[in-house]
DNA sequence: GTCTATAATTTGATAGAC
DNA sequence: GTCTATCAAATTATAGAC
């Protein structure tokens, strides 16, 4: 009972990573049931009786890799005090996503939600974001980067980062992407800190 | 004879600015030819006159766009001699257009064309981004911005500008655009200038 | 140039055997 | 739980009258 509990529980992962991988390629509407049974090897009855329908394929991944990508930035934040080292901790962290598992970056962070998922909240009105805001949030009120709107100044702080990350993903850099994180991080320290 | 050719440009027109409001509201799949034709109040066979494909459409609208977007981001340009007065201007006028005409901005700015457009250069390889760099390192090698890597630079000056009209885009701001712009402007300007 | 009617495929999803 | 066979609807695109 346990050993058919995981079979069925791998069989859901098959169908969510070989769909990550195909609405990454060429999108979520490009992208067929019938192109996902046959990435993944799989008939279109295990597929349906696994998920209700191809929206909700998409949604479980949005939730699942949101969620992931929550726990890496509260555990990249924990694991400092200062802002400064924090918002580095987690850019560094976003580059390392980008570089080592490309296709969850680019859903989370890339991909026009609202088109396929009628009710999914802007990506950047969830957690990770909103972890990002608290950061910049705190720093101002200690004094450790300049009083400023807080939007604006994760905007100031994070946009280069974000920015970097989304040209990698559409593949427009020269150089690797940690060739510029440095440059682009200390200059959005530049631009919120205090002083 | 020349009245014909411009109900025809008329129609022409009429087709790409429905595709255009539909492709921002529900996307370039979710948007059927169908849909077009409702919502122009022709028929089909005219659209395929005008149009050989959907994709054609969209193609035709992206060159479009882009040619008129590279004209404002031009004219912006040429108006000031520093970084600093270009920039702003610039800046300024991306969100002038993005509260104007939501719709181009949309488009240019926001959507993954590469999922529907087979051969669509990223946007960010277009010309309205090459002048912004341009400008940026016209800006390092007179010695206006600090010495650093153009990419990083461009990044950091308008990162910030870009990941605002973004998130306008998207709807998550509570406070207008423009209550925004000055701040993140004048960070993204501390985080490049020279000294 | 614009229309209607329709062809040819593909789509998301279901039924029911095993 | 997984499979094959199949449906109904929608899609892109074409044909041919006017």
């Amino acid at each position: 009972m346990q050993r058919r509990h995981e079979k069925s529980e791998q069989t859901r992962e098959l169908i969510l990573a070989t769909a990550l991988q195909l609405f990454v390629e060429r999108g979520f509407f490009a992208t067929s049931v019938h192109d996902i049974r046959r990435a993944a090897g799989l008939s279109i009855g295990s597929i349906y009786h696994h998920f209700p329908s191809k929206e909700a394929v998409a949604r479980a991944l949005y939730n699942d890799l949101v969620a992931r990508m929550t726990g890496m930035v509260e555990s990249a934040c924990s694991g400092h005090q200062t802002v400064r080292d924090r918002s580095r901790a987690v850019a560094e962290l976003l580059c390392q996503a980008t570089l080592e598992s490309p296709a969850l970056v680019t859903f989370v962070l890339h991909a026009r939600h609202r088109e396929f998922l009628s009710d999914a909240p802007p990506v950047c009105s969830t957690r990770p974001f909103e972890l990002m805001q608290e950061m910049v949030r705190d720093g101002i009120a200690s004094g450790e980067l300049r009083s400023m709107d807080v939007v604006s100044a994760s905007l100031a702080l994070f946009g280069g980062v974000i920015r970097l990350i989304q040209l990698a993903l559409d593949g427009v850099l020269q150089r690797p992407l940690t060739d510029y994180l440095d440059e682009v991080l200390e200059a959005g320290w530049r631009a919120v800190v205090s002083e």
